[in-house]
DNA sequence: AATGAATGAGCCTTCATTCAT
DNA sequence: GATGAATGAAGGCTCATTCAT
């Protein structure tokens, strides 16, 4: 139980600091504000994550590898150089459509993170990007997908709808779920290679 | 001369102001900081610009007006849909390169403006819209572009070149001139009616 | 069994506590830089000692004990005035190189203890001087010690081996056997009397 | 009017600071303590100071630097060894006695000054020292003072009527001016040199 | 127009202590 | 006896803003 109560603890005070983050970004954000909103004392937040950063970076390396397990478990399924390309674009919509709040967490560009966090994140993309290459490079190979300097594929397959769901989620456009067909198409015609044309 | 000593004075605080929000964001700049930068005293500060947003303010309605002349000096010379789109792009890239403090200022989504600026904007803003959707109305009309929903042109068209210079200002990726074409491509293939394929 | 477990415990605590005071003084030491020294817990720290003062005051009582105790084995052992006072400075000397630690914390000043710790003081205090009394009793009868002001013996005696060893204690002074017969020779010219000129 | 409005602001201040200092020592002190006794902000104390420690530390620079000119004072016009080694003790003890709670502030040892504040204090420090050799080595060269290892000097001559004043600053004793006659003694007996016996 | 001292609400964090297990 | 999560009062400090000169 002591296992068990630490850790509801710590799974409120996260979920409480995800909700004030959302609603005002993390500079918005007051210890006091989670702290209330999760129902604990003070000291209990320090006791458990050091400092408001402490939270924040939790929150964060948390929701990345969420969104990262969600992107691969997608990928994986994906039979086709398109399947894939498209795979991502409607993945991304609908896990953003589920989890706006931490979206709108990852998206907001308020937060320096420390040299700790950063590396435990990159450790986590590192591995990320490793697997995701590993799914892609059979269909890079057999020219499905077009060879393109390295830093454009991320942004021309997950620009558009990440700057799509950036107007939806300040509420200025609707569900990204409804133009995701779109986007897929844009994406792979975005990237698709020599055999696929 | 009274007039050209009062501008430089607001000019200089603009562009310490600048310096300073482009290196640690609007929150995590103090008007001390800008003080001190633009060699001045806090009143005159307070003199010129009311509050610290009255100089973000100033400098985002400047920013966004500069951008948005450089922008339509490109697109009216446009003879065409598909010019006019890659024009988006690299007109997007070049000022980006040109201006990347004031990009980064621009690109800082830590900033909740007043009502008042949100409405100059706006302004500023819908007088833009309203003249790009002059220039673009007859290539629409000749289904050079295609028909798609109002909210997706902008991502489809920038998405991918503001998440590459997103990655260029945070130092991840070389210069966006360089890959400018591949963008300005993806963008046209996003966007082109039925008539240009 | 039991009492060697649990007495080795309070030990620990108090040698872990006499490092962190004589490092960082009494108030720049935390409970938890005691109880991380130690290796236990803050309960098991608590269930000891009470408080953090009833450790300061254990480890108080303890050190003056043990100087009080090493002082008069010395001054038990002097056969006259001139030999008592020399042993007052030497023996000083010897101790506070052999306890560096528990003379630093000793010198510290910056503690309030409790009414109950300094009345347990009091009592070790007086039964101490009573005893160095009863041991110069006969030789100030005999005029080898002057008669001076009551107030004045202490510090004409021990004042200037302190300083010097506040000095050392500070790393500013070489270590104060080297120079103790100096100090022994100035306090005993300070206090000898009519029939030791 | 600026620089003198600045000014006693500063000072008062520092006298606030001086008296609870004096009372409660620096770490039993708050910024509030201080603020409320200034009868001042808390803004314009860091204005001022820019820390607690701030504080402090001009309040020890400047204490310091007061001791010393008055010391120097009462040296300069000693024309023997004597009188000046019993000028050192009955200055002391006047300056002592004229300027309590400054004494007792020098006395108190719970601070760790900034690097900053430290050169600042040896500068001080070694100008003075400098200024005292200057005057000593005359009498010294002549054997009035005898030749002793260089740490001694100080805690010969200085260590019995600071530890006495300790006493007294606690209310343990009888102001300090009734017996420094024999502490003048004490010391000159304590460094006189073969010319002078 | 310019200056910079003054203000004080509000923030983050520390830390001695308690108590259920 | 031991453990460590929980508590919350209190402290130091920041910073946008005001205003007398």
């Amino acid at each position: 139980m002591e296992r068990a109560s630490t850790t509801s603890r710590k799974r409120s005070i996260l979920d409480a600091a995800l909700s004030c983050f959302s609603e005002n970004g993390v500079e918005g954000t007051t210890i006091q504000d989670i702290q209330r909103a999760a129902g604990c004392s003070v000291g209990s937040l320090y006791h458990h994550f050091g400092s408001k950063e402490g939270v924040a970076e939790a929150l964060w390396l948390d929701a990345i590898a969420r969104f990262n397990a969600a992107m691969l478990r997608a990928l994986e399924k994906a039979e086709s150089g398109e399947s894939a390309v498209r795979s991502v674009v409607t993945t991304y919509c609908s896990w953003t459509a589920r989890h706006a709040p931490l979206a709108r967490f990852l998206h907001s560009r308020d937060i320096e993170f420390s040299p700790a966090a950063k590396e435990s994140q990159k450790a986590l993309q590192s591995a990320y990007i490793h697997r995701v290459f590993e799914i892609f490079a059979p269909f890079a190979r057999a020219g499905e997908v077009a060879e393109l300097p390295l830093h454009t594929y991320v942004p021309l397959i997950s620009g558009p709808i990440e700057a799509y769901v950036r107007r939806w989620l300040s509420g200025d456009a609707p569900s990204p779920v409804k133009v995701q067909d779109i986007f897929a198409e844009a994406a792979w015609n975005a990237v698709k290679g020599p055999s696929a044309r």
